[in-house]
DNA sequence: CTGAAAGCGCTTACAG
DNA sequence: CTGAAAGCGCTTACAG
């Protein structure tokens, strides 16, 4: 695209020297304001771009923060990146997005954001190793959103899951739920699923209750249908509000003696999905506004951004769940839809 | 983080000089593959990371295609990124997402994205203006996918309206609709809402339909509810399915005398939120892997990395839709949900 | 097949 | 308050 127009070529045309463009582009306090002014405005009438690039070399900074999310179908990700947007662009700094869901399509995209020199990564159930992990902390200051902590230097935030499967829990039991289905997307895409259900099952077992778990794959979940028509309705806990909608047409389409579905059901994440009218899904809320910004934080700090000295170890912050209750736990009311 | 390795470290552990490392590391026929193997062993045992930023500034490329999303919640936007990630990837390329609604929210993206010096931009639905979409054509390849040219040297790739007016419009006559109504969002967060009812009103007007405009927004749609109860159900076209997720309850809870909607409902995108069974939306499709292919190639060749000779004007291609059809606009049959 | 050298556009002490 | 200069880590002709 033609030639870009570098500060060279703005110091040429405002009568200054290099230097100093850079100091008045920049806000340099030490620029007498008549010369920021002049040199401003020859910089924007030549159409001047700063170079980004130059600038991270330059400086070794570079003002990024990476982001790896699985996938961008699920609105809880939505949440996750405006959150951390925000919490970024307070900094001043810029946040880039990267798909790669999975260890092998997680790797390029990381790489990616690491050649870039992103001064943290920030990264949503990522599908890596515990030992991968701590490579890449190793590599630069990273924070993990949702999944249990691999050690190292690496930062984690995530839901109390242990609380949050109480919760759940109590809630069904108290729906009349006298056993439990779990229902998971494949745990190679949600590696938190294994420990999301491990924290179930413990809580199922204190209360001497059965916790079975289905996979929810292309297929569907024909588990949950056979599950649905063995005796005594059992309480249904889905993953996330995705796979809750698969169990949720399940459950109503298998209704027994009724328009409504007769199993309560729970998930986690309570995206806009779960409040929707149709749906009316009652759903573990996490605090994503304070993961975001603790997340930015913490790896600022490791960057040596912010804060003072240095970070030692891996900090593991779990953060508590809010139970937002809806129609799909007391199938009494009924669902809407028909 | 520590310091990081150089390739000037590496040359140094190996014996080499450090422009040979450089061209062993790309790859460059011209090294003894003895040599390569060597200087590769060094780099790997001593965990040389590439410098993206200091390659980009050297080489005057960056390999960056920029991606500007206005959201992460339409799981179309999930299609269109992976389709982009696709056609980047296989030219050894990386794809950067940012996220901006509004002109005002897109133009910090847009602006970190040409600061890295991405080789090409693609921009889905942007709301900036004609002027500042020019403005950036001159400064970079740009492509616009679902939105109307601004001209200069922007190209652009989308959906045949006409055409899919055309179909939408013949089917939910035929399905019985004497009427129509379009259900869009905020015309300001997508600007080709504008466009899509007018080639909806000009369809309906060949008809001699008469069809009015409804907007989504927080409130819901409240416009539409009043639509339903004067006699004689419309055909109904959201903008796109999320939008039809909004219609579609007002439609059921407004059924008068049935269980099932009444009124005929069409939405574009096609996502897998319209092949739900509990929502059944027939709804338009888009060659979404096509349209990112064209993109990506657009983009290339206008960055001079692609195809021979300079690239003039604006191309605006357009795409065929295919109309999938399902359950919505056959209310005859009955939504499911129930 | 290999090396020495210039330069990409910027930032930042260091002198004045 | 301003300027000259070194250097960030890499790529790439250009010689050998």
């Amino acid at each position: 695209m033609g030639q870009m127009v570098t500060q060279a070529d703005v110091a040429r045309a405002a009568g200054v020297s290099r230097g100093l463009v850079s100091l008045a582009l920049n806000g340099s306090p030490s620029v007498a304001s008549s010369t920021r002014e002049r040199i401003l405005a020859t910089a924007e009438q030549l159409g001047y771009r700063p170079n980004a690039t130059a600038a991270s070399l330059a400086s070794g900074r570079s003002g990024l923060i990476g982001l790896l999310l699985p996938d961008l179908r699920n609105p809880f990700f939505d949440f996750v990146a405006h959150a951390l947007q925000e919490a970024v662009a307070q900094r001043g700094m810029t946040l880039l997005v990267t798909v790669g869901a999975g260890a092998r399509a997680s790797r390029r995209p990381v790489d990616a954001l690491l050649a870039l020199r992103v001064e943290g990564l920030v990264l949503v159930s990522p599908a890596l190793s515990d030992e991968e992990l701590r490579g890449l902390g190793e590599a630069c200051p990273v924070c993990l959103i949702g999944r249990c902590g691999p050690g190292g230097r690496v930062d984690t935030i995530r839901l109390d899951e242990r609380a949050a499967a109480e919760a759940v829990i109590s809630h069904l039991v108290r729906a009349g739920a006298g056993r439990l289905v779990y229902v998971c997307p494949d745990p190679e895409e949600d590696p938190n699923a294994t420990e999301r259900g491990q924290a179930l099952a413990a809580a199922a077992r204190q209360r001497g209750l059965r916790l079975d778990t289905v996979v929810d794959d292309v297929s569907g979940v024909p588990g949950l249908r056979e599950q649905l028509v063995l005796a005594g309705a059992p309480g249904v806990v889905a993953h996330n509000d995705i796979v809750a909608l698969d169990a949720l047409s399940v459950i109503r389409s298998s209704g027994r003696g009724g328009p409504s579905g007769v199993a309560p059901l729970v998930s986690y994440d309570d995206t806009y999905l779960a409040s929707r009218e149709e749906f009316s899904l009652t759903s573990v809320e996490q605090p994503v506004g304070t993961m975001a910004r603790d997340a930015v934080r913490f790896v600022c700090e490791r960057s040596g951004r912010e804060g003072d000295g240095e970070v030692g170890g891996a900090r593991n912050v779990t953060v508590a769940p809010v139970l937002a209750v809806r129609r799909s736990s007391s199938p009494g009311a009924g669902p809407s839809g028909a």
